[in-house]
DNA sequence: CGTCGGTGAGTAATTACTCACTCACTGGTA
DNA sequence: TACCAGTGAGTGAGTAATTACTCACCGACG
C-alpha cells in the first residue's frame, strides 16, 4: 500500500478539470456522469462537490479555463507588418492543422455550442472569433493597398477558417481519412484561397 | 369533447419521429427524455415503445429515415456537361445557404457524429460526402481539360464545402449573424474559389 | 485541537422501459 | 338488425436503475 500525498486543493482542482474536460468532450454534458468523472480523477464523488457547487460549475469552469495563444497571434502580427500574406494564411492554418492536434477542444466546443450552454459563445469567441477578426483586418488592409481583389474582408476571412475548420471536423469528428500530409494539405488551401484572392489583370468577374 | 379519430401505425410512427427528430436536434440524444417526446407527439409515453424498442432505435429511425435530394445532383450533372463552372459551384453552395433552410438536419448530424453513434456515418455519406465528391470528380475533369490549375481536387473539393459548411455552422450553431444577404454570400464564395481555380498567366506560386 | 483533504452511505428525483388493462372498430353470424 | 369475438391502438401506473447532490464523519498534520 502506497501511501499518497494528499494534494492540494489546487492540484485536485486542475486534475478534476483535466479529467472532466476529457469526459465531455467525448460524451458531451449530458452523456457524462459525476461518478465518472471522479472515478477518472481518481477520488470520491463526494470529493468532486466539494471543488464545484455542480456539475454545471464545473463544465463552466472547464470553458472559462481554457485560453487562446497569444503567440501565434504575435507571429501573425509579424508577418502581417512584413506584407508576408502567405505566411500569414499559413501560420493560421497550420496552428490547426499540424500532427498531433488535440480534438478536445473543437469537440468541446461542438457539444458547448449545440447543448446550447451560456457559456459557449465565450469560449467561441476566444478560440474563433480572434482568428477571423484578425485575418479580416489584415485582407482589409491589403484590399486597400490594391494587393487583394475588391471582397468583403469578413467573409473572405470566414471563407478561409471556414477550409481550415471544415477539414478539422471531417478528420477529426467525422473520421474521414486524410491522404495528403498536414503540410501539402496547408499548402493547397493557402494556395487556392491566395490564389482566389489575388488580382489578375486577365479576366473580370462576370456579374 | 371532440373524439379523436385514431391514427394509423404508420401516421403515428412519422409523428413519433418527427417529433423525436426536433427534440433530438434541439437537446441531443442523451438532452432528450423519452416522456417528452411522447408529449411532444401527443401520446402517451408506453406507446413510444410500441412502435419502437428502444430509444436509440427511435433515433435510428430518424437517422435512417431522412434522404438525400437528387433533383439538386440533377441539376449540377446538367450544369456540369455544360461546362458552366459558376453554376455548378453556385448549385451546391446555394443549396446550403437559402432563407429558411432548415438547421434540424445540421444539427442532427453534428449530434450524431459527436455522440458517436453507428448510424451517423451512413447519415453522414447520404448528406455530405455524396457532394463533395460530385465535386471533386468534376473538378479533376476540368484540371484534365486545363481550365483548373493542378490542384488535389478531394481537396479543392473539400474546401469549398468547407466555406460553405462553415458558414452554416456559423450562423446556424454559433448564432454569428449574416451581414451579407444569402446571395451575397453565395456570389463571394463562389468567385473567390473559382479565381483561385482558374489558370493565370500571370504570377506563378512561389514555392 | 482545529482545520482541511477526503469518503461511505445515503436521498429525492428522474430515467428508460414494462405490464395489465381499456377502448374503438371490424367482420362474421344468427 | 343485434350481437359478439377478435384485433390493434392506446394508456395509467408502475419498476429497477441511474443521477446529481448531501451529510455526517474520519484521519493526518501544523
Amino acid at each position: 500500500m502506497t501511501r499518497q500525498p494528499r494534494s492540494t486543493s489546487q492540484q485536485r482542482q486542475a486534475g478534476l478539470i483535466a479529467a472532466a474536460a476529457s469526459l465531455f468532450a467525448a460524451k458531451g454534458f449530458n452523456g457524462t456522469t459525476t461518478k465518472e468523472i471522479a472515478r477518472a480523477a481518481g477520488v470520491s464523488e463526494a470529493l468532486v462537490f466539494k471543488h464545484f457547487p455542480t456539475k454545471r460549475a464545473l463544465y463552466g469552469a472547464i470553458l472559462a479555463e481554457k485560453v487562446t495563444v497569444d503567440e501565434l497571434l504575435g507571429a501573425v502580427e509579424e508577418a502581417a507588418k512584413k506584407r508576408d500574406d502567405r505566411r500569414v494564411f499559413t501560420l493560421i492554418a497550420s496552428f490547426r492543422i499540424r500532427p498531433g492536434v488535440d480534438s478536445t477542444l473543437l469537440r468541446l466546443l461542438l457539444f458547448s455550442a449545440l447543448e446550447g450552454h451560456e457559456l459557449s459563445e465565450m469560449f467561441f469567441g476566444k478560440h474563433h472569433r480572434v482568428f477571423y477578426d484578425h485575418l479580416a483586418t489584415y485582407i482589409g488592409t491589403r484590399i486597400g493597398e490594391r494587393a487583394f481583389r475588391e471582397v468583403d474582408p469578413l467573409l473572405a476571412a470566414r471563407a478561409f477558417i471556414g477550409m481550415v475548420v471544415h477539414h478539422r471536423l471531417l478528420h477529426e469528428i467525422f473520421g474521414v481519412s486524410m491522404h495528403r500530409s498536414h503540410e501539402e494539405t496547408v499548402a493547397t488551401y493557402v494556395d487556392l484561397f491566395l490564389n482566389g484572392l489575388m488580382k489578375h489583370s486577365t479576366r473580370e468577374r462576370t456579374r
